[in-house]
DNA sequence: TTTCTGACTTTTTTAGTTACAAAGTCAAAA
DNA sequence: TTTTGACTTTGTAACTAAAAAAGTCAGAAA
């Protein structure tokens, strides 16, 4: 029989490590021997715990993502007004997006858009969707919005979000902005923010 | 002496011939020979009218941008609203970026973002940007949009409508998508034309 | 029985290398 | 002044070999 606690905490340890060395050069540098050096261990251990580097990237993934919906949802429910939860969301997006642009979430999602990973992505990025969608409800319950197909909308208020950001860094799809372009994409972004909200009023 | 008018005709059917093989297949897969034979003449005597092919590229480009901002031009002097203005405008560069895309624009930009020829597509940029700002100013006289900043709105604008395009495409920098892609850009554009406008209305 | 590892094999990346195609040049002809 | 055939140079795609990293497994350790 298999002791599922301590079978966790390693897991655990591995992904925070694989975070670490991943945040802070890059998960395609960071090479499986080097994780485990860094927990004392050797590499077959690792792939005790995981099947291959994609699924230990994907946990990582996820670990940072569970902690950026966390923080998200705290914002909002915190927030008095669909604007001010829209602008908190930027604030809290923009935060994670630049301590964890290492961790190659785009690259990844370019080449693997099919697997299981891909499939991930298109949860999370639904998840984010659901989340703007319940903050248009509510600015519409409270009266401060116009009634709306708020999923439709909440789909292209995301869509104008991501594109900022791609249409302002000439390299599009690469995951790390220089700190002065990640601030010049917030700054657009709070913005069009600003105008969306006030299209939705009335 | 030389003969300004043999040598401007010269060098059009060179651009004609080019635009044409560049529409058709692409810029990078025409060669200088083809398009030489294609007119019956010498590889050399393309070198006479231009110094190298990126020159070339650039003079096809500009020649098509030509056409595109006369008719740009044309629709917003017709319109009859900023609304509607901008809804042309969204027609008129669906109809161009489907027709040229395989003159590569975004290929050649993301290389020579420095020289000269990133410079030209910034002149461009520009110029659409204003003639966004005046169809703002126009609405914001007429007393069909709130006052704003037209030269700051117009640029939010360009850069949502590009983004959008980055945003729904996967190989993002990639001139041509399909023609289901550029349909489903076309109707989110709309859709955030829509909101952009009542956005800026009072 | 579960966890771990050294030694191993396989796969992927990278850094050359070559061979060909296309870009670009030029002296001389028209 | 314009054109060209014959030329050189440059860029690119297709192989290759070497290195590095991923991934496996029989057996040891706990």
């Amino acid at each position: 029989m298999q002791d599922n606690h301590n079978r966790d905490e390693m897991r655990d340890r591995i992904i925070e490590a694989a975070l670490k060395r991943f945040t802070h050069y890059s998960a395609t540098k960071t090479t499986m021997n080097e994780i485990a050096d860094d927990l004392h261990c050797s590499k077959a251990s690792l792939y005790y715990y995981f099947p291959d580097k994609g699924t230990l990237h994907l946990a990582v993934l996820e670990k940072a993502g569970e902690a950026y919906f966390t923080e998200l949802q705290k914002e909002a429910d915190r927030a008095s007004s669909a604007h001010q939860a829209l602008m908190d969301m930027i604030s809290v997006r923009h935060a994670f997006v630049k301590k964890f642009c290492r961790l190659e979430l785009f690259k990844t999602l370019k080449d693997k858009q099919l697997d299981s990973t891909g499939e991930a992505f298109r949860q999370a990025r639904e998840r984010e969707t659901a989340l703007i969608a319940a903050i248009i409800r509510g600015g519409v319950e409270r009266g401060e919005l116009a009634n709306c197909d708020a999923d439709r909308m909440a789909s292209l208020y995301m869509l104008s979000m991501m594109g900022l950001r791609f249409a302002l860094s000439d390299r599009a799809f690469t995951d790390d902005l220089s700190d002065g372009e990640f601030e010049v994409v917030r700054e657009w972004q709070v913005q069009l923010a600003e105008i969306f909200i006030k299209g939705l009023k009335k």
